[in-house]
RNA sequence: CGCGGGGUGGAGCAGUCUGGUAGCUCGUCGGGCUCAUAACCCGAAGGUCGCAAGUUCAAAUCUUGCCCCCGCAA
């Protein structure tokens, strides 16, 4: 029987996980992140994949630096490494070892998107289908030899929310039929069309803002390309005011980008944008509030909201 | 001791500075109007004002301690 070890961290790595419980394989070892304070209060928190692992009495190991560790690793004489989402790189070291090598399940259409945040990138760039690839890795990031890969549409209402679960189980059935073939032989690796790749860096604080001199499109992708994490935000009375979900709406709307044009019966408000269309922002959070709708925000206070205040200065 | 906002019927808030009948916009329930309605009209239920102690004739409001939620920073 084979003898698999699988690396993942997030939640969108628990399906894949899932998967591999339930192949005839022998998953031998998980390896994901340690523990990490998480939130205001500093709760250590563990990862999504180590809670299913322990679930199913799989042993966990969680480096600090897989370098220096990686050797309990190949104590487990694994045939073939698995890893979705891991959150570091693999030393050379440990990708010759495996017979079958070490593979990736990866978010994105490769060569486009390789890196940290490939959803998220994909609605970002407004793109209308994206996928997942499984690859060999190789030492330079999400650039190995492709083993399989399989498009997944990119609905107009899709966010990095939904988008993240298609993908994540897309990802875990690719999987779970790439393996055998793998282990077959049956498989013909290709090489990636370097000329192609583009970047999915993680995305930075300033880059979550929202900069309504852009086109309502773009702003629309913003929203739903950050939605529902890490948020987009504007500011408004000088204090953050994450901006959770708004649609486009194609009328003409003269006015500073930022300014809030319309307020629409009690439940939207319209901010112009760059081409003087606009957004109908339906759900946002103030600074020190919790997650509401506009028309909650609204029945706070009647004139919380006015025409003509500029929004992003 | 990182900085800041907040905890008031089911939701979002006002009231707190200047103690003295707990209010608003919604929701819920009942009734009415209507061909009909998420619209409109009438009515009702629902709150130990985060917890505890203190000051006071009297505390949502003032004092002290604690708990919890959230924005920023890490």
């Amino acid at each position: 029987m084979k003898r698999l070890v699988f690396m993942g961290t997030p939640d969108f790595s628990v399906p894949i996980l899932e998967t591999l419980i339930q192949t005839a394989y022998e998953l031998v070892l998980v390896v994901t992140q340690p523990d990490r304070p998480k939130g205001r209060k500093k709760i250590m928190t563990p990862p999504p994949v180590k809670k299913v692992a322990e679930k199913y009495d799989i042993p966990v190991l969680q480096p600090e630096k897989l370098k220096d560790e990686y050797q309990k690793i190949l104590a487990y004489e694994p045939d073939i490494i698995v890893t979705a989402a891991y959150g570091q790189i693999l030393p050379k070291e440990l990708l010759e070892i495996p017979e079958f090598g070490c593979i990736n399940v990866h978010a994105s259409l490769l060569p486009e998107l390789r890196g940290g945040a490939p959803i998220h990138h994909a609605i970002l760039q407004g793109k209308q289908k994206t996928g997942i690839t499984i690859m060999y890795m190789a030492e330079k990031l999400d650039a190995g030899d492709m083993i399989a890969q399989q498009e997944v549409p990119i609905a107009n209402n899709d966010h990095v929310g939904s988008l993240h679960d298609k993908l994540s189980e897309t990802g875990a059935r690719l999987l779970s039929d790439t393996l055998p073939k793998l282990f077959a032989g049956n498989v013909t690796p290709v090489s990636q069309d370097e000329s192609r790749a583009t970047f999915a860096y993680n995305i930075k604080r300033e880059q979550e803002r929202i900069d309504w001199r852009k086109r309502h499109d773009v702003i629309y992708n913003h929203i739903r390309g950050l939605h529902p994490w890490p948020v987009a935000y504007t500011t408004y009375n000088g204090k953050v005011m994450k901006i959770w979900w708004g649609e486009m709406d194609d009328g003409h709307y003269g006015g500073t980008p930022g300014e809030i044009a319309e307020i629409i019966g009690d439940e939207a408000f319209i901010v112009v944008c760059g081409n003087q269309k606009g957004i109908r922002i339906t759900e946002i959070q103030p600074a020190g509030k919790k997650r509401m709708t506009v028309k909650q925000y609204l029945q706070g206070s009647p004139d919380r909201i006015k025409t003509g205040i500029v929004m992003g200065d």
